[in-house]
DNA sequence: TTGCTACAAATAAAAATTATTAATTAGGAG
DNA sequence: CTCCTAATTAATAATTTTTATTTGTAGCAA
């Protein structure tokens, strides 16, 4: 099919609402992005859309696990399309967030780690904070 | 001095007021803690203290670099009084955050990520998901 | 075609955070 | 120790963020 995310969608058991299609496309384009940041550019293409709308589909589709939250210090949270592990750099003053390559080294210290704390492991999330070469 | 906190407060140049020091009190004995188990907290101690001088004192204390926030995923943000480098296991059904030693091995492969990726590096957080072992 | 269900827009309500203001106080100067 | 003052607080009020409600619509199944 012409578009991706209609695909993703419907493979989730998710209607393929317009909303939810230009929602999925602004996060794509973005990598990264908040919930203002996403109810600006659907607005756009489709002016006339909620911003509750934004917030309840949001958590409709991280409920789905097709979206991941990425909790930030000092910023609002942004959400991405659920992929391969990978690990964030985070930029202090513009909060941009950049995917980078986890090493599996990291991945299996966590693991033993979590072992040894009586702790059963879901997930790690390796966020790197610092000032990104635009901000620099 | 009896109490520590009072000590830090004024390394920091921080006024040693009484609320601050409850707030540091609670914070140091939760080990990380949001701003309403803070506020419920300390209102026992001072029934008359405001929310909004909770929120004022731990914007204050972050911008000191004295308390570091901790953002969760599905969670409101906590607070931790700030010690030395360490990761944090985080139960996904309780919220609750542990801290774990954090390898240096980890440390160091973040540094090399960070310059691969001309990038500035601050800071690390290594957050490991799961059920800790009073959800499990 | 009719009825059902999921969803959206519009709006209201609730929850979270920040700002304002007048009164109080911590900590230093004398 | 007493006084002074800038910093801080309590008590709101205001703003911002998030969630709930209501009503209408579109897609689908019987
Ligand atoms: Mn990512
Ligand atoms: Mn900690
Ligand atoms: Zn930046
Ligand atoms: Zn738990």
């Amino acid at each position: 099919m012409q578009n991706i995310n209609i695909e993703l969608l419907k493979s989730y058991g998710l209607k393929a609402t317009p909303q939810r299609i230009d929602i999925l496309n602004t996060i794509e384009k973005l990598g990264h992005a908040n919930i203002d940041e996403i109810y600006e550019i659907v607005k756009k293409s489709n002016p006339t859309i909620s911003l509750a709308t934004v917030y309840k589909n949001i958590t409709a589709l991280v409920e789905k696990a097709l979206l991941k939250e990425v909790a930030l210090n000092n910023f609002k949270s942004k959400y991405e399309i659920i992929k391969d592990r990978h690990s964030h750099l985070i930029c202090k003053v513009c909060g941009k967030v950049t995917d980078v390559e986890l090493n599996n080294e990291i991945l299996l210290l966590s693991e033993q780690l979590s072992n040894n704390n009586n702790f059963n492991y879901k997930d790690i999330e390796l966020n790197i904070y610092g000032i990104c070469s635009s901000c620099a």
